[in-house]
Parts: structure tokens; C-alpha cells; sequence
DNA sequence: ATGTAATCGATAATAATTTATCGATAAATT
DNA sequence: AATTTATCGATAAATTATTATCGATTACAT
């Protein structure tokens, strides 16, 4: 029996940090290691201990042990628990080209809750054929699919100009969050949650690190 | 001329916001728009409009105008060369699977600022092809073509557990900013930058947004 | 058994970020 | 020309996130 914590509120920066928590625990655990340090997991992933351990009292139910640290199954279980990676979402993906197809294969989503229950496209020389076991099916018919299965999720992987038509669309459908690929903005209303996989932003993270980085050796 | 602002340091979440700023902007820019609000910036990008006038202070030289807002060509120019679109970064790219050749192929990098000069795997079936006009080299070769090159960023599009073992050759090649794709920690030295590009982390905020929402309306 | 070192959790302090407020200004309207 | 309105920038307040401190606890070594 996994126990819950109910009403906890987690921030942004606390919800992204746990998959990378997760993550290395898996690896831990994989390695053949019970336990694990806040100080441990805060050196591997240049973080403050203290903060891991903020995090990790929000979803784990059992606290550390001094000397020995948190066990590694309980966290994983408890971080699994709260990400939510047992029920898990189902989904449909919009634009099967380079990235899309991509995405179909990757097998990394069911260790998260994703489940991607069908693929759409426009281009009928995609419909029809399974990549990865699911099925690519006429854009046509997304509206329909979406509102008798109830799905909730939907992601975009269309080129940028055909990205907001087919927001609109599941939208329309009912699909109530966005991970959208498509290097563009969407305008939607507000009880539509939207996640942008933006490589941009990315990007300029990382430029701007690596800057710092070679400005402060200059000195 | 282009004017800069020197010493202006911005927040890693000033940073992530600048791409979405910029792709509204190019967005409304190729709509035939000249000028635009703070405010209306922040309601589709579902920001605050204080946060975004904070945001486009530190990069743009020109202030905005009561009433009309701000020369959205001005605005651009200024992101771009905060970003640095203009000082391009070469880098390397390293597995050239599924992933990896979609990257290759994404034209979009070119937009903020860096240059693929060259792909490696150890795969020799692939070893040799060009994807979007990038020439795949042997492995083995990474090393030195870096050293050569004097290259500072790498992407990491290998397997799991090849990952850790690109990441030192890449370090050991003077490469200073990893972009990982591969779902997996790094154990890198700290002056080494890196970014991991997280799907799992992606998909855990849109997930809980999700949520949110719709346990907001049972209510 | 006793002491030592590593770690925890709680609380406090600090820092960073976001949001609110407000007077000033410039375009649009009357 | 005067008034209204939308917007700005600056400053202040509030919120949120991070880091430091510290007594308590527990395994491990002596």
C-alpha cells in the first residue's frame, strides 16, 4: 500500500527537479545501492541538500534516517506516486514527421504515465501505417477519436503554420493540455494548459552558461 | 549599429522567457504589426505584464511609448543580440539515431545561434552519410575533429548508457557545454555546462497543470 | 559502553522573483 | 485645446525559493 500525501503544493522548480531526482535514483538503484544521501544526490546534481531534502519530504512519506540517509525505493516510489506515473494520461500526437515519428518510438514516455493511444496526419502517405505499434490516422477523424476516447492530452508536432489549426482542433475536442513541439506560440484559452518543448529556450540556457563560463576563466 | 548593453546579468527564467518573446514577436512582426504592449504580450503569453516590461528592459536599448508600447523590430534586435544569435557556437553532435537525426535536420537552430559542424557514431552503417548537408564521422574521430576545431559545445543523442562515457570524451576534448538528450544523469566537473533536455521533466509540469485544471473544476 | 561523524528535520535568514502601485507621458478622442 | 485612456518606468511590497544554522538522532568505530 502506497501512502499519499494529499493537498501538498509543489513549485514549478520542485515538479521539474523530481524527474531528475527520479532519474538518478533509478540509476542508484540499478547500481545495487539501498540508500542515498540528500548530501549525495545534491553533489550529483550541483543542488543545495537542503533543498533536496525539502523536495523530497513533499512526496516521500517515510524521512531520512541520519547517517544512513533515505531509502532508494521509497523515494522512487514516492516520487513515482506523486508525478503521478501510475495513472497515467492518455494521449494522441498530431503530425507524424521527422519528430513525431521520433516521439511514437520513444519508449522513455511509460516510465512517466504517457501513454499515446493514437497518431494524426494530414499527409496520406502516413495514414495508415503503425510506427511503433500505434496507428496513424487521417487528421480527419482526430475530433472524433479524441472526444469518444475522453482523452485529455494532446501533443503537436505539425510544422509551425498548421500548429495553431490543430490546437484549435483538440481544443474543440476536448483536450484540456498542450505539449506542443511546433517552434511556435499558441493562443488558447486559459483553462487549456500549455507546455512549450521549446530547443530555443534551451539553447540559451545552455549559451548563456557555457558564456559565463569561458567570461569567468578569462578573468 | 547594433547598441548592447554590457553587465546586464538576467535570471536563468528571464533567459528561458527571452525565445518566447522572440517568437511571438517574429509572429506579429510577419503579421504586419509594428509596435506592441507589454501588456498585451503578457496576456498571450499568459505572463505579467510588469514581468515582461522588467524582462525587454535588460535587452532593449529603446524604451517603450505610453500608449503604443514598443517597436516590436527594436525588441527583436535587442533579444536577438542578447542571445547572441549573432555570436554563433559550432558544436558537435553525437549519436545519430532517431533523435539525433531529427536535430540534424532541424533548421530552427540556425535561428539562435549555433552551427552543427559535424556528427559522430559509432555505428559504421551510418558512418559516412550526410543528413542535411552534416557529414556522420566514425567515433573515433570525435576527439580529435574537437580539439581541432576548438569546439566548446557538444549534444549528446546517444543511448543511456553510452551517455557517460561520450560526456568524458567530450570533456576530455575541451568541449565546456553538453546538451544531453539521453535520458540519464551526467557526473561531469562543475565548470563544464550542462543542460539536460528532460522529456520526463516536461511532461511531469504539463501533467500536473493538468491536474490542477481539472481538479479545479470538480470543485 | 562511549565517542565520533554523518545525516536528518525544523526553523531562521537571505536572496531572488514576481506582483502591485503610482505618477508621468504620449497618443487618441472629444 | 482639453480630456481621456493606455501605457510606460520606477519604486515598493509581497511572495516564493534558496541557503544557512543548529540541535537531535543514529550507525559505526573504538
Amino acid at each position: 500500500m502506497i501512502e499519499v500525501k494529499d493537498n501538498v503544493t509543489a513549485s514549478k522548480a520542485t515538479i521539474s527537479r523530481l524527474p531528475v531526482y527520479l532519474r538518478f535514483l533509478r540509476d542508484k538503484l540499478k547500481a545495487g545501492d539501498e540508500n542515498v544521501s540528500s548530501t549525495l544526490i545534491a553533489e550529483h546534481l550541483r543542488l543545495n541538500s537542503v533543498q533536496v531534502r525539502k523536495d523530497l519530504a513533499l512526496v516521500s512519506s517515510e524521512s531520512g534516517k541520519p547517517k544512513l540517509g533515505f531509502k532508494i525505493k521509497e523515494l522512487i516510489e514516492g516520487i513515482e506516486n506523486f508525478l503521478g506515473v501510475c495513472n497515467t494520461h492518455d494521449a494522441v500526437l498530431c503530425g507524424v514527421g521527422n519528430l513525431g515519428s521520433t516521439l511514437l518510438k520513444y519508449e522513455g514516455f511509460k516510465n512517466y504515465g504517457l501513454n499515446i493511444v493514437a497518431a494524426f496526419d494530414s499527409d496520406k502517405s502516413v495514414v495508415g501505417k503503425k510506427i511503433n505499434g500505434i496507428s496513424v490516422l487521417s487528421y480527419s477523424s482526430l475530433q472524433n477519436t479524441v472526444k469518444r476516447l475522453n482523452i485529455k492530452m494532446g501533443i503537436i508536432t505539425v510544422p509551425k503554420d498548421a500548429a495553431q489549426s490543430v490546437a484549435n482542433t483538440m481544443a474543440e475536442s476536448g483536450i484540456r493540455a498542450i505539449w506542443n513541439f511546433a517552434p511556435t506560440h499558441l493562443a488558447l484559452p486559459k483553462d487549456i494548459a500549455v507546455k512549450y518543448e521549446d530547443l530555443a529556450a534551451s539553447l540559451a540556457v545552455l549559451s548563456k552558461k557555457l558564456e559565463d563560463n569561458l567570461r569567468n576563466e578569462e578573468d
